[in-house]
DNA sequence: AATCGCGACAACCGCCTTTGT
DNA sequence: TACAAAGGCGGTTGTCGCGAT
């Protein structure tokens, strides 16, 4: 984490610095002379101390070896869960992660992260646990966002993370904006296929527009979604019978499942991009280890916005390059109107993207109302957990889930108010493609 | 027994920020 | 205000030990 800085590798070797693994002998010589005359102007301990180490050298030694109360060993379990949940929140700030571990440094964290990461990567699993993504923006005076593509089955072992960081003291709150006013966040570039943490500003409204087959009455919830399956309903039914239709849908095997921990099951069973935060007033871009940085714009098709990597792994690259691809084919290479007005999504991650988030909006919209009745808590929760690995053709299960909430449930902000339909000669998809390319956000 | 892959760890590099003059 | 030195930070690389093949 330290070193260098102005001084050369060539200078120090010039100037007889040592470099490499330090001694006992010299943590004794550092040990000592930091005791005897306190922590800081460390250029001075190789003029006062004989030892034939740079400054910087030293207060990395000391800092992550040497001082007092440093932890050693392996991280505990609740150490591993602030991390992770401090990494959501903050990105890679290795120090300030650090400072909110006593005696662990930023170095061991940023080892442990960087090596989490690659393993997860490899097993193809989210790199956050799924009750992670709530945790994406903070009440800090910064917040950062960062979308993530993971690994899915038709493109394994890419990832990609990508974190803007705001520098204003915009409040979360005051970052998400309603639907009826749909001022839209500062322009962001996002991958179509990446998803959004629900509830935070918008999403591509990929299901709203001049559908109505399915459409929801209430005025209150205000929107309209398609679907495939003949039978409608507008009846509204609490949240209860929901469950119980979706556990009845549930086929068996999956039912079994229902004794598997549910945050491993929302976090490592999940099959497709589900996590990312949208923010405002995005300023500052910044990459993690093995992520690639924006170095020069690229405009691609449909105003998306992404860069080319530049001094990255390969890795990043890869993703990158897949992010383009994707941009460029655009989502909707894959949404079609059908003859009776449907608009159906022949990538069905995209379909079970939009159902998962939508299903966190609106349990999250009913909290309180859950966390009341923990039986009917814990049900959703499982509804909602087995929701991401049951056969994704099942429309029912979202319709019925989109009836069952209450007539006062919040429009999500990435839901597109309901238009009315509109004139014939209006070509629906690329009333559909244009809606939703408008809608996404830009950086750069 | 040799090799390979992986995880954990330590250390360095280069850049940026802060501080002092 | 400008400059240089010191300190801080994130990214990257190298090394070592261990288990699997």
């Amino acid at each position: 984490m330290d070193g260098g800085g102005e001084t050369s590798t060539a200078a120090k070797e010039a100037r007889g610095l040592k470099k490499g693994p330090w001694t006992t002998t010299e943590d004794a010589i550092l040990t000592e002379y930091v005791r005897k005359r306190g922590e800081g102007n460390w250029n001075a301990v190789q003029k006062n101390s004989g030892l034939l180490r740079c400054g910087k050298s030293c207060r990395l030694r000391w800092a992550n070896h040497l001082r007092p109360n440093l932890r050693k060993g392996s991280f505990t379990p609740d150490e591993e869960k602030i991390i992770i949940e401090l990494h959501a929140k903050l990105g890679n700030k290795w120090a300030r992660m650090a400072s909110q571990l006593p005696g662990r440094t930023d170095n061991e964290i940023k080892n442990y992260w960087n090596t989490r990461m690659k393993r997860r990567q490899r097993a193809g699993l989210p790199l956050y646990p799924h009750e992670i993504q709530h945790l994406g923006i903070g009440n800090d005076d910064e917040f950062e966002i960062r979308c993530f593509q993971f690994p899915n089955q038709d493109h394994p072992n890419h990832q990609n993370m990508i974190q803007y960081t705001n520098s204003s003291n915009t409040s979360p709150s005051s970052s998400s904006f309603s639907s009826s006013s749909s001022q839209p966040p500062k322009e962001l570039c996002l991958d179509p296929l990446i998803s959004t943490n629900p509830g935070l500003n918008q999403i591509p409204n990929m299901f709203s527009p001049y559908n109505n087959s399915f459409e929801n009455d209430n005025k209150q919830f205000g929107f309209s979604l398609t679907f495939s399956s003949s039978s409608s309903s507008n009846e509204l039914c609490n949240p209860d019978q929901l469950l119980e239709l979706m556990s009845e849908n549930l086929d068996t095997n999956v039912a079994s499942k229902k004794d598997i921990d549910v945050l491993s099951l929302m976090g490592d069973h999940e099959t497709i991009p589900s996590y990312f935060s949208l923010g405002l007033d995005t300023t500052v871009l910044e990459l993690p280890s093995n992520q690639t940085p924006c170095t020069s714009n690229i405009m691609h098709d449909n105003n998306v916005h992404l860069d080319s990597p530049a001094g990255n792994s390969g890795l990043l690259d890869a993703l990158l390059e897949e992010s383009r691809a994707l941009s460029r084919g655009g989502i909707f290479k894959d949404a079609r109107v059908s003859s009776s007005g449907l608009c159906e999504f022949q990538d069905k991650r995209v379909k079970m993207d939009f159902e998962n988030r939508l299903i966190d909006h609106l349990s999250s919209s009913h909290q309180s109302s859950f966390e009341s009745n923990s039986n009917l808590y814990e049900k959703h929760n499982e509804a909602t957990m087995l929701k991401a690995t049951v056969d994704d053709d099942d429309d029912d299960m979202l319709k019925s889930l989109l009836n069952s909430f209450p007539s006062t449930t919040p429009l999500p902000d990435w839901v597109e108010p309901h238009k009315p339909p509109p004139s014939s000669n209006v070509d629906p998809v690329a009333s559909l493609g244009s809606s939703y390319w408008r809608n996404i956000p830009r950086i750069c």
